[in-house]
DNA sequence: AGTTTTACTGACACCATGTCAGAAAAAGTT
DNA sequence: AACTTTTTCTGACATGGTGTCAGTAAAACT
């Protein structure tokens, strides 16, 4: 019934919402959000302004979209190290490359979005929320490790937050703009401040081979 | 000769100013930057609408303004450890907790202005070189540091940027909104990964007083 | 009281948005 | 093939906030 609705078969009507979604992300590596109108989206398509508001709401609606297309690989990366199976600083390290392989190759996207989120409730919603949904999973793994004294003790819900705000702010602004920063160098970076916060104990001898 | 010199004497226009960029500012103690309106703004000054355009460009000139205002605080705050003098562990706690209170007093102005950047190149611009200022100095601070044997030796600048990041970030998130949370809550946690990060060989005695 | 400077305002043109009635194209039916 | 129905698309409209400008009102000065 709804032409948004996302199992839809490869009627025209996905298709054409492909396309758009196509032709905004490729705008996205180019340009920030706020250049961003329907009509020159449309243009870009070849379609009619109206046929825009066929598939989204609005430009905002469709960046919701995008984040969902980014979402799952994101969380796949994560889940080495959340998953709570392995040596738990092996599996950070791999986790946080994997981060960073993702905000690499969408960072345009993230960075659609978190500067569209402020000019919409809705979206700001779902992009606060998407980043909170990690802080619960985060926290829980460091409440393990510090169960398994390979943590110290610290009421790990606020460092959560703290730690995963910046995992978002250093990725948008590294890889949010045409001019991508090094991975390893950001890479690095987070690895250092995470290993010492949460592997006081055991960060040094991993954190040496970064830097000999 | 321009009404929009900060040094003008208390004519007329300087109260009008004044009168505005107050009325702005508490608009933002309950609201967001996207509710904001020059129309609804004036109308809560009871002055009209083309006013506001004597004395600002628009909403994002307005929130220049307000970013300045904040700015002197944050640098101030920041100093004691930035100036590298006295112990580097007890000047850095001194310096987040300031940074924490800043944070705490003019979270709705710091939200507003991340939120209103995305949407105006020259806000934006101000914005991202304000947050840029800081990442030099910390990151030259580090390295004294390191020099001293205080810090192990890593490249500082990325880490300096990721740690900034960090901070403006949490604190919007904890204190841009109407519910803001715990200052404690939020400082503990900034002080848990600076330190770790920073001056891990020392800093088990200095977190070891937050949580016994 | 009259003049000049300062502070303000109503009215206008502009631009992107979102909607809607209806056109065009595709798919289905006989 | 003709014609019917469903899907997909579009031109034209009303709306709402923006920034400007010619001109008014108030204050300061003489």
């Amino acid at each position: 019934m709804t032409p948004t609705d996302p199992q839809q078969a490869s009627s025209k009507a996905a298709l054409t919402r492909a396309a758009i979604l196509r032709a905004a992300g490729e705008f996205f590596e180019e340009n920030p959000f706020r250049d961003l109108t329907v009509g020159g989206l449309m243009r870009q398509t070849g379609l009619s302004r109206a046929t825009f508001y066929l598939y989204f709401n609005d430009l905002h609606g469709l960046l919701e979209t995008l984040l969902e297309g980014v979402k799952g690989g994101i969380v796949e990366g994560a889940h080495k190290w959340l998953s709570n199976e392995g040596e738990s600083i092996a599996t950070l390290q791999d986790s946080l490359r994997a981060l960073v392989d993702v905000g690499h190759t969408h960072g345009a996207i993230l960075r659609a979005v978190s500067d569209g989120a402020p000019t919409d409730a809705r979206l700001e919603n779902v992009w606060q929320s998407f980043l909170a949904s990690f802080d619960e999973v985060v926290s829980a793994r460091i409440a393990q490790d510090q169960a398994k004294g390979l943590t110290p003790e610290f009421d790990p819900l606020p460092v959560a937050r703290t730690l995963n705000r910046m995992d978002a702010a250093i990725l948008i602004h590294a890889f949010g703009s045409p001019q991508k920063k090094e991975k390893e160098e950001v890479l690095t970076a987070l690895l250092r401040i995470w290993l010492s916060t949460l592997y006081p104990f055991d960060a040094k001898a991993a954190l040496q081979k970064e830097s000999p």
